[in-house]
Parts: structure tokens; C-alpha cells; sequence
DNA sequence: CCAGACGTTGTT
DNA sequence: GTCTGG
DNA sequence: CCAGACGTTGTT
DNA sequence: GTCTGG
């Protein structure tokens, strides 16, 4: 799963911009809860754009947009079938870039929040995009594929998001592309190498927006 | 036919 | 327990 | 995802 | 919008 993450503004997160011609920054932000607006890359008329969309996905069928339902992440397992998750999976897909996650591992009832982060890359968390409405209060929204933790999370968590990987971008955000064909990147996959650290639960408030304070020692964990 | 749902995670 | 807000 | 509220009346 | 349940 995943229902927090950061961004660092950083050569990293430059360098998966420049991937796409885009020619801007993003702006540091860590601790990122779910119905905040976010950075989305997707391809539009005129090429590949960043536009910020609401980290909720609110289909454009909805008489009202609200939080009813769980929005912020969609089962690559059942991505084709749901109501809400299958037209945009067949179209309306997009890259939400970021630097590292959070995940809480919990045992004995206790929740321990994790940072979950790449040595050498940006994160490109698979995504889906909607509209909602027309003209003013028109709404553009986003959610975070999610699939089965790759063995060396499951210490952590059973699920994560869908990270994808640099020769996996262009055709993930080409809305002609046939789904069939996209399903292997929706298995579970380690894009590069990635660092597990144990860190404060100050982060579990998510009006809490300071950097993380790492707590213990961190697990590496290689790509292959 | 109309009405109502449409979601994820984790825990028991 | 369940819903809302961040 | 987690944290925090969850209510009414009347007064400032 | 589309599917399921009654």
C-alpha cells in the first residue's frame, strides 16, 4: 500500500523530469497525505505536462466528490474490473514522482513507520488520473497502483505501490496503449536498490511536515 | 425495470 | 464504531 | 495512511 | 458510466 510519501527536490527527481522534457522543480514536501494536491505527470494534447491533482481519485461519474470510498491507492489485481479503476486504466494513467514512502509495520499492535527510499533514483509510482465536473470547480484527481510487496518489503508490509521502471515510463503514460501489454509492469518489482529506515512516529500525524528523524539502522535492499 | 454500489488495508 | 481532515 | 472528532446552547 | 441485486 501506500498512503504517504515525499518528495525532495533534488538531482534524482530532476533527472525523472528531464526524462520527460519537463522543464521545472519540484518543490520539497515531506509526509504527504492522501486528499492533498500533488505533482502528476501525465501526457496530454501538446506532450508530457506536471500538473497538481488531488491525491483522491474521484470518478467523473460521482454526483459529489468526497472520501466515501478508498481512492487513494487502486489493486493492480483488479484494476481492469472496477468501476472506478478501469476507464482510467485504460487511458487516463500517470507517473506521480517522489523520492521515498512511508510504511508502518505492525506487530504486537504497535505501529512502526518506515522510510522506504532508493539509493540512486527517483521513485516513478504508477498512477491513474481522473476528471471530475467541467469549468469552474472541475476537479482533476489521482490514486497510486498498488500490488503484492516484493519479498525483501514483506519484513515491513504485504503490499506497496507499483514503482516503474525507466525503460517503462513512456509507454505506461501513452493513453493508446493496449492494457494487455502493461500487466507485467504491474507485477512486483525492485527498481534499482532501496534503503528500509526505522523513524520517528511524529510522522503519523500527517499535519506533521517536518523531514523524517531516522530512529535506528537501516536494512539495504539490492535489486536483485 | 429501478436502486444502489462503485474502495483499500489490516486484523480476527 | 465510523466518519472527516490532513 | 493515521489522528481526531463524535454535541448543544448561549454568550462574547 | 456500468454492473449487480431485487
Amino acid at each position: 500500500m501506500c498512503g504517504r510519501y515525499n518528495i525532495s527536490d533534488d538531482p534524482f527527481t530532476q533527472a525523472l523530469l528531464d526524462e520527460f522534457g519537463i522543464d521545472r522543480h519540484l518543490e520539497t514536501r515531506y509526509n504527504i497525505a492522501p486528499t492533498e494536491q500533488v505533482p502528476v505527470i501525465r501526457r496530454g494534447d501538446h506532450g508530457y505536462e506536471l500538473r497538481e491533482m488531488r491525491w483522491w481519485l474521484i470518478p467523473s461519474w460521482v454526483k459529489e466528490p468526497g472520501t466515501r470510498y478508498s481512492m487513494f491507492n487502486a489493486r493492480a489485481e483488479t484494476v481492469n474490473e472496477s468501476p472506478a479503476f478501469r476507464a482510467p486504466f485504460r487511458h487516463q494513467r500517470c507517473i506521480l514522482p517522489a523520492s521515498s514512502f512511508i510504511e508502518w509495520h505492525t506487530e504486537d499492535g504497535k505501529k512502526q513507520p518506515w522510510l522506504i527510499r532508493p539509493t540512486d533514483r527517483a521513485i516513478a509510482f504508477a498512477g491513474l488520473w481522473d476528471h471530475w465536473g467541467h469549468g469552474e470547480g472541475s476537479i482533476l484527481s489521482c490514486c497510486i497502483v498498488t500490488c503484492d510487496a516484493v519479498p525483501g518489503f514483506r519484513r515491513i508490509h504485504n503490499r506497496m505501490p507499483v514503482m516503474l521502471e525507466a525503460d517503462q515510463l513512456q509507454r505506461w503514460l501513452s493513453p493508446d496503449t493496449d492494457t494487455e501489454s502493461l500487466m507485467p509492469y504491474l507485477q512486483p518489482q525492485l527498481p534499482g536498490d532501496f534503503e528500509l529506515w526505522p523513524i520517528d512516529e511524529h510522522i503519523n500525524n500527517a499535519r506533521h511536515k517536518e523531514t523524517p528523524v531516522m530512529t535506528g539502522d537501516k536494512i539495504l535492499l539490492r535489486a536483485d
